[in-house]
DNA sequence: TTGAAAGCGGTACCAA
DNA sequence: TTGGTACCGCTTTCAA
């Protein structure tokens, strides 16, 4: 039934190490033993094991990846983009999805399963930073929280993001601003606003007024809502991510008040919603793709052991304008 | 630097034989012995390779996931109940969220990566089924579109789900109620559809309309701003699934057409928007858990050779009533 | 209850 | 360019 190596040796006449130099593309091999192999490997619909191959490289050419969630387009279009880059390089992806068992002994991590390991979006990394160290096995931060010293990340400027999208809106003659904020948990959050003070500060002006509530449309909906329980709006609303825009575009539109013609709303993340619920959100958006290059070139760099210090990537974000901003009427 | 299960039985004073069996749980072993070994494995650090493990077994004790997209809180859902239900008996889930790539040579099925896989909602089933049927890898297809002989699978009644939608909405006193159905190419689509109807025969009324879509917000709003272009609203609307019912209210909202004071709306999935933005969708939830639980409980005995003849487990799905609906007032 | 030895299916070093 | 052979780390007979 199992067909391996053996089989296709005695098949095709040749050894097994000439069968394993056919597998590894290995070019000491004239050409026509190879076709005699690959024959060979046809006709008996060989496969080879991976298990054997890793046990006897000491290697899995897996690559592993953490995420909390991939209910999010960015984080989404980031792993399917890892997944493509490590594939052209003939490594593999080993996705893991786990809820918030920030597990230092991920099964990914036991038993030697990966080469290496990105973390995306981590939350208590430092949990696993020392374990992996510990384990001495390559890793790299994907958009990640703490700065770690000695350790390889691939972030995104958040507070030019805030920056960014405050400054647009003060572009278009608003100055009655408020932001929401996500969770002081996330460094996100922080930067964000980080860069939202900033460009007001640049201008004068003090914030509307700033909030803070977890990433969700219902949030975003709560706190809108006390605005308008206490009568008191801003023009323009800098949202910390696209699920607060959203519910806070939910909550005027339900209260009659219309977007952007009497508040704009900024968001960030430009996630699938952005692009579909009307008013099409003004957002700031992540260079996903940059992101998975970088990723996956330091990871395989660090496997290879090109790369001897860390290194931490900076990438920027890009202010995408749809239709929930609008100049403000005089 | 590695700690191989030799050391640890050098260290323990023990054979390699024994040290396997503490590793597998072996009842035949002295409780002194059996401490001796853990104290060794911890005080070395040791850990056992998978590679190794796997190739002298001839399993891996892996079972692998294919989906073309988590995007969606169903999905989503029933993916992490199944990484649950098998780690509870000491199997891992290998996820794979592959685009398109409905590949014959995906990474899992080569190189027997897996002792088992798991088709979620996948779109061109057939051409799976065929190798690996040839492989002779156990499989299970999940939420699949179509029926494929001694296959087992685990299904959602579609067509209940669409019949008590619509015969809530009757109930509600609604006579002008149409429907959105999702593309042809989905089973689903075509059952909740075949459910709406018979829901309506039975009342002896017609359907106001039956239009078609993709699966999305922005097609939702498309058909409704139709709708509302040729001023030809129904009192209520059955929609394929939550996004296209979003897309549905937004388009309804932004005309300043009351939902569900003028137009009630249901939805299908329980996607996170329905719980989160305004009016909250009454829709049709499919039971995840279970689904998780029964194809869990199916891929398992397949592989340890305890099934014999293929199952099909049908669910069904429930109906779960909010804030996009109501009575149809006189 | 314990252990010696033979694999599991490949890769890699060294000679030829 | 090819092949013999010794592992890789663990499990599984089979005896003791």
């Amino acid at each position: 039934m199992k067909v391996s190596i053996f089989d296709v040796a005695r098949k095709s006449g040749l050894s097994v190490v000439t069968v394993s130099r056919v597998l590894n593309n290995s070019p000491s091999v004239r050409e026509k033993n190879r076709q005699r192999v690959l024959n060979a490997m046809k006709e008996l619909d060989y496969h080879p094991n991976a298990a054997a191959r890793s046990l006897a490289r000491g290697k899995t050419r897996i690559v592993g990846l953490i995420a909390t969630t991939l209910q999010d387009s960015f984080l989404d279009e980031v792993m399917r983009e890892i997944t493509t880059a490590l594939e052209s390089h003939g490594y593999f992806l080993a996705l893991s999805v786990s809820a918030d068992k920030q597990d230092k002994n991920h099964y990914l991590i036991q038993e030697e399963r990966v080469d290496g390991l990105i973390l995306l979006s981590p939350i208590h990394e430092a949990e696993y930073v020392y374990e992996l160290n510990k384990r001495n096995l390559p890793f790299v931060l994907v958009d990640n929280q703490t700065n770690i010293p000695s350790t390889s990340s691939v972030i995104v400027e958040n507070d030019k993001g805030g920056y960014d999208a405050t400054k647009y809106l003060l572009e278009l003659g608003h100055t009655k601003i408020a932001h929401i904020r996500g969770p002081h948990l996330f460094r996100s959050a922080n930067e964000r606003e980080k860069g939202f003070l900033r460009a007001l500060r640049e201008a004068g002006l003090e914030p509307f007024a700033v909030e803070q509530g977890e990433f969700s449309i219902n949030e975003g909906y709560r706190i809108a809502r006390k605005w308008l329980d206490e009568d008191r709006l801003p023009t323009a609303i800098f949202a910390g991510d696209d699920y607060l825009a959203t519910g806070v575009i939910n909550a005027l539109l339900e209260a009659g008040i219309r977007v952007p013609e009497q508040v704009s709303v900024i968001g960030y993340d430009d996630q699938f919603l952005a692009q579909e619920l009307r008013p099409l959100l003004t957002t700031v958006r992540q260079p996903a793709q940059q992101i998975a290059h970088h990723t996956v070139d330091i990871i395989l760099k660090l496997i290879q052991g090109t790369l001897q210090d860390s290194v931490t990537v900076k990438l920027r974000p890009e202010l995408i304008i749809r239709d929930s901003t609008q100049r403000l009427k005089p």
